[in-house]
RNA sequence: GCUCUCGUAGUUCAAUGGAUAGAAUUCAAGUUUGCGGUACUUGCGAUGCAGGUUCGAUUCCUGCCGAGAGCACCA
C-alpha cells in the first residue's frame, strides 16, 4: 500500500466512525508549499454538522496524526479548511524509486481489468482522400486505445470505411470521363491515389454543372451495391486501401479489424426492414426514425430509391463489431462532431431494438484540424492530403536533423513530424477545432512534440554516461530532496486515472510538460553526473531515470514515439 | 426559427464546485565555467454581460450578447 492509498484509507476509517457517509476528495495539490497530498474532508464534514470547516479540521487532525505517524511528517490546516499532508521525505523517495520498474508494455492501472473495448477511429473512405482531417480521430483514436490499454483492459481497434455509395460512384463516373490515361500498373500508389482524387473533383464538378449525369451516376452506384464485377472499383479499392496502410505504418496504428459499408448495409438495411412500423416508419417514399419523440430530429434511414443510407449502415457497423467481438464490454467510436446529432438519433434508434447494445455504445466527438493558412474543403479540390502535411512538417525539420546524432533519419524525421502533429492535436479537450501551426509544433521550445522528445534523448545519453561513470541509481543518502520533482513524478498515475475518467488524453501533455519543466529545472540548478561524488549523483541519476521512464510511458500512452536520440 | 457545442491573458490552450485562475508564445530583464543552452529564473497580462444556487462558481441553473456545427433521402 503506498501513502496515498494509506491516507485515504485512514480518512475513510476516520469518517465512518463519524457516522456520516459522504464521499471526500484526496488530491494532490498544486503547490509544492501546500504539501504531498491535501483532502476537502473538513468541509464536507462542516457541511453536515453545520460547524465551519476549520473546526472539523482541527477536530480530526489528532487521529490523523496518531495514525498516521508512521509515514507523515506533519499535518496542517490551510486556507478554507484543507488538510494537508507532509510525507516524510524518505516516504517520498522510496515510492519514486518503485517508478524505476514502470514500463508501457504492461498496464499501469487495473480498473477495466478482464474487459474488452472496441475501438473504432480514423474511418477514412477509399476512393477519397486521406486528408489532414483524419489525422484527428486517427490521433485520439490511438490514444484513447493505449490509456484503455493502460487502465488494464484489452482493445480491439476497428476501421469502417465507406466503400460504397455516391461518393464512389462519382469517382468512377469523373474517371471515366474525364479523359485521362489510367495510372501504369507499376506507379506509385500515391500517384493512384491522386488519380482517383481527381475524378472525384471531375466528377463532383460534372455534376454541379450539369444535375441530369445523377442518373448516371446513380445507375453505377446501383451497380456497385448490387456487388456486380467492376474492374476500374476493384483496382480503385486496392489502391485506396493500400495507401491507407502506408500511412497508419507512419502514424503508428495497428487495426484489428477492417469493416466496409460493401459487408453491413445488407443487415442494417434488414434491421431497419424488420422493425418498421414498430421503430422506424415510412414518410414520403423512404423509411425514418422520428427522433422527435425523445427530443430529437428525424432522420432517413432508407431512401426512396430502397437504399440504406448512412444511419441504416451504421446499425449494421453496430451488428457486425457484435459478431466479431462478442460480449464486448463498451464500443467507443470517434468522429468528428458534425456527426453528433445524428449518432444519437442512430443510438436511439437502436436502443429501441437492442438496448444492451445501444447502452454501451460511446460516441466521442472531436474538432476540425485547421490550417491557419485556409479552410478545408472537401469537394472544392484544395483538401490537404494528410502525407503533404507529414512531409512538410519533415522538410521544415530538416535544417535541424542534420546535426542529428540518429542512425535512421528518415525514421527518425518520420518520428519528429508524427509527434510534433499528434501532440497539437492531443494537447487540447477533445471536441473543440484545433488550429496547426507548423512551426510552433516543431519549435522545440515550449508546449511541443519534440520538445518533450529530446528532454528524452538528452535523459537517455545523460543515464547512459552516468553508466559508464559506473554510477548506480540507488543511494541511500540524499542531502536535499527534490519534492517537487518527487512529487510531479508521483503524480502520474493520478493523471493517467484522470484521462482514462475524463477521456483526456490532454491531462497526460499537461502533465508530462509540467514533468518535464520540473526535470529540467533541477537540470539546471544541479549537476546530475558528477564522477568525484558517485554517491551523491546516485540520487539525481535515480529521479533522471524516473523521469525518463515516465516521460516514455507517458508518450507511449499518447501514440507518441521517443526516440533514444534526436 | 429550433437543437447541440462553445465564449478564459495580444495569440494558442488548461483548470474532478475549492487555496493566489495554470501553461506556452509575444514583449522586458536576468542566470549559467556542468552532463546536448533546443535550458533555467523573474516580470507584464484574462474568466463576454446580468442575475441565481453555495461556506466557496471559470465550472451548476436562468436570461441576454457573440461564435461554430447540425436540422429528410450525401457521408
Amino acid at each position: 500500500m503506498n501513502s496515498y492509498e494509506n491516507i485515504k484509507q485512514v480518512l475513510t476509517e476516520v469518517i465512518e466512525k463519524e457516522d456520516v457517509t459522504v464521499t471526500f476528495l484526496l488530491s494532490q495539490p498544486e503547490d509544492v508549499s501546500h504539501g504531498d497530498y491535501a483532502t476537502n474532508i473538513a468541509f464536507i464534514l462542516g457541511k453536515v454538522r453545520k460547524t465551519s470547516p476549520q473546526e472539523c479540521a482541527k477536530n480530526l487532525i489528532p487521529q490523523l496524526k496518531e495514525k498516521l505517524s508512521e509515514i507523515v511528517e506533519k499535518i496542517e490546516i490551510a486556507g478554507p479548511g484543507f488538510i494537508n499532508f507532509f510525507l516524510k521525505d524518505e516516504v517520498r523517495t522510496k515510492e519514486v524509486k518503485e517508478l524505476l520498474n514502470i514500463s508501457p508494455e504492461k498496464p499501469l492501472l487495473s480498473f477495466l481489468n478482464n474487459q474488452t473495448i472496441v475501438c473504432e477511429y480514423t474511418d477514412p473512405n477509399p476512393f477519397k482522400l486521406f486528408h489532414i482531417g483524419h489525422l484527428v480521430p486517427n490521433t485520439i483514436g490511438e490514444a484513447l486505445s493505449r490509456i484503455y490499454e493502460q487502465v488494464g483492459a484489452k482493445v480491439e481497434r476497428f476501421c469502417y470505411q465507406g466503400d460504397v455509395g455516391m461518393h464512389v460512384a462519382t469517382t468512377i463516373w469523373g474517371i471515366e470521363n474525364m479523359k485521362e490515361p489510367n495510372p501504369s500498373a507499376e506507379d506509385t500508389l500515391r500517384n493512384k491515389v491522386a488519380y482517383l482524387g481527381r475524378g472525384y473533383v471531375y466528377g463532383t464538378q460534372a455534376l454541379k454543372d450539369n444535375p441530369p449525369i445523377k442518373e448516371e451516376i446513380i445507375n453505377i452506384n446501383k451497380h456497385i451495391f448490387e456487388g456486380k464485377e467492376h474492374k476500374l472499383y476493384e483496382d480503385g479499392k486496392k489502391w485506396s486501401l493500400g495507401y491507407f496502410q502506408n500511412i497508419y505504418d507512419k502514424l503508428g496504428t495497428v487495426f484489428d479489424y477492417f469493416i466496409f459499408e460493401s459487408e453491413v448495409w445488407q443487415a442494417g438495411k434488414k434491421l431497419v426492414k424488420e422493425n418498421t412500423p414498430k421503430v422506424f416508419e415510412e414518410s414520403e417514399g423512404a423509411i425514418v426514425y422520428k427522433g422527435e419523440k425523445v427530443g430529437l430530429h428525424t432522420r432517413v434511414f432508407i431512401n426512396k430509391e430502397g437504399i440504406p443510407t448512412y444511419e441504416a449502415k451504421e446499425l449494421g457497423n453496430c451488428l457486425r463489431k457484435e459478431e466479431l467481438v462478442p460480449g464486448h464490454n463498451l464500443s467507443v467510436v470517434i468522429s468528428g462532431n458534425e456527426i453528433s446529432e445524428y449518432f444519437k438519433v442512430i443510438k436511439s434508434a437502436l436502443g429501441e431494438i437492442y438496448p444492451e447494445y445501444a447502452k454501451k455504445l460511446l460516441h466521442i466527438s472531436h474538432g476540425m484540424l485547421r490550417l491557419p493558412e485556409g479552410k478545408m474543403s472537401s469537394r472544392t479540390g484544395d483538401v490537404i492530403p494528410a502525407e503533404d502535411l507529414i512531409d512538410e512538417v519533415k522538410s521544415r525539420l530538416s535544417e535541424r536533423l542534420e546535426k542529428s546524432e540518429s542512425t535512421d533519419k528518415e525514421q527518425l524525421a518520420n518520428d519528429i513530424a508524427v509527434g510534433a502533429i499528434k501532440f497539437s492535436i492531443l494537447r487540447q479537450a477533445p471536441g473543440k477545432d484545433i488550429v496547426f501551426e507548423i512551426d510552433k509544433s516543431i519549435s522545440f521550445e515550449g508546449d511541443s512534440g519534440p520538445y518533450l522528445q529530446y528532454t528524452h534523448a538528452r535523459l537517455c545519453t545523460l543515464l547512459e554516461k552516468a553508466k559508464s561513470l559506473g554510477i548506480s541509481d540507488s543511494s541511500e543518502i540524499i542531502l536535499n530532496p527534490e519534492k517537487e520533482l518527487e512529487q510531479v513524478l508521483l503524480g502520474y498515475s493520478k493523471t493517467l486515472e484522470k484521462s482514462y475518467k475524463d477521456l483526456g488524453p490532454h491531462h497526460i501533455i499537461q502533465y508530462l510538460i509540467m514533468l518535464t519543466r520540473s526535470f529540467n529545472g533541477m537540470y539546471g540548478r544541479t549537476q546530475i553526473v558528477d564522477g568525484n561524488d558517485k554517491e551523491k549523483s546516485a540520487y539525481y541519476v535515480m529521479l533522471s531515470k524516473a523521469t525518463k521512464n515516465i516521460l516514455a510511458h507517458g508518450l507511449h500512452t499518447l501514440g507518441i514515439k521517443a526516440p533514444e536520440r534526436m
